[in-house]
DNA sequence: CCTACCGATCGGTAGG
DNA sequence: CCTACCGATCGGTAGG
């Protein structure tokens, strides 16, 4: 399976482009002394292979998970050796980290602001409507869920975590946009984990089955049933998203 | 972690109940024409023994995934040999089959009927009850739908199958009690996924931080969710399960 | 970031 | 030809 959305060129391309080839020895300056300019260049192309490790490790994980995922098919898609990999992730489990923090990035926009307003509802709507665009995201990051209920798994802390600080958020924007009691009688205590559950659980059934399912529209349904007060009559258009 | 859900009596103790030890060759009967009572008998032994081979493979499942899950874990915790097992479960994808179709058994009592009328709705509020009981099954199915999403994994036929005939279910389920407009305003086609959704992914929040996700009263409060219709006033009670 | 390796373990099969 | 296993080991691959 291949990602577009994750990689806007591909990497056997860039290697190309750059001059340089799978095997070929680094750039011949050993015994020179490295100028400012040359250091400032090899931390830009430090960066630039990292986050092309960090996309390439998403993938794999999407194809076989985190324990199904060697360090070698990750290095391979990325046009190094295994030990190269581990030169910029010294083990398995520091690449995952980082996998896992650039979807934080990616999603937020940047590494989340301490004390950030909560999201509205609407921004949760259209989280679903993008991650329907990136079945390779959404395909890695339900697998390291689903993974990280087993034993010690390196993922463990971080989902558990993440769905707190999520509902957390949740119950927030319900407060704000509701108050204490939702139109359906729920407090927003008892509806945020149940909108995580939705997104969640959705996803799972739209990679599944994405004929069937159509992810975006069921969760704007639920969020319309959330504001639904059974006064606004029998059939409710689509509705503000 | 241990499964005493899954495990009413320990395979150790079974295994000195019977008389048989761990590395003992089998009965001194060589030689000896077998009786049909024998047959029998021999016959009985082997569904147990291949019972209890499930019963472990799910709880390797639930600790490690199937990926992660070897047939020498599963055979060592059962008390016979990894060559044992296979001639029990020729691969271990067939072992894994078997473990999917034993939950489907025990859900519902035996293998589901042909043309089985629906459950109702309060069946699953039950069933969501009794998952909180018996953690290691949930923790064994919820890694495998996760890794299930992954590139030719032999549980996603199984899964995506699962969910198409869970959503029909309650989609019948819910026409039955609704009709083709729910209280919400939402009709049986749009609120089946939503279910499904939602005894998923409770699933996964309950099994990483079961202090803070009481699965089973999120999910009835998204029973009542369905139910309401905006008349029952501010501060509904618990309601009926 | 390479070649050259390690201790161990994988799923599955051999003959008896 | 069946069942219920055994001790030993196959060719490959894992993370590091």
């Amino acid at each position: 399976m291949r990602f577009r959305y994750l990689r806007p060129e591909g990497s056997a391309r860039l290697v190309a482009v750059t001059g340089k080839r799978p095997g070929a020895r680094h750039t011949p300056d050993t015994g020179v002394r490295r100028t400012a300019r040359q250091g400032a260049a090899r931390a830009a192309r430090g960066e630039d292979r990292r986050a092309r490790i960090v996309q390439a490790a998403l993938e794999v994980i999407a194809e076989r998970g985190y324990r199904g995922a060697s360090l070698a098919a990750v290095a391979e898609r990325v046009g190094i050796t295994q030990q190269g990999l581990l030169h910029h992730f010294p083990t398995k489990e520091a690449l995952l980290i980082a996998t896992l923090e650039a979807r934080d990035e990616w999603d937020t926009g940047g590494p989340r602001a301490r004390g950030a307003q909560p999201w509205r509802l609407d921004l949760y709507a259209s989280l679903v409507e993008y991650n329907a665009m990136r079945p390779g995201i959404v395909q890695a990051f339900s697998a390291l869920l689903g993974e990280s209920v087993t034993a010690r798994h390196p993922a463990r802390d971080y989902f558990t975590r993440r769905a707190a600080a999520v509902r957390e958020s949740l119950a927030a924007t319900l407060r704000a946009e509701f108050g204490e009691r939702l139109p359906s009688g729920l407090t927003p205590q008892e509806t945020a984990p149940l909108l995580v559950a939705v997104m969640d659980g959705l996803q799972y059934q739209w990679l599944l089955d994405p004929e069937a399912v159509d992810m975006p529209a069921a969760f704007r349904a639920f969020v319309r049933l959330l504001g639904h007060d059974g006064t606004t009559g029998d059939h409710p258009a689509d509705g503000p998203t």
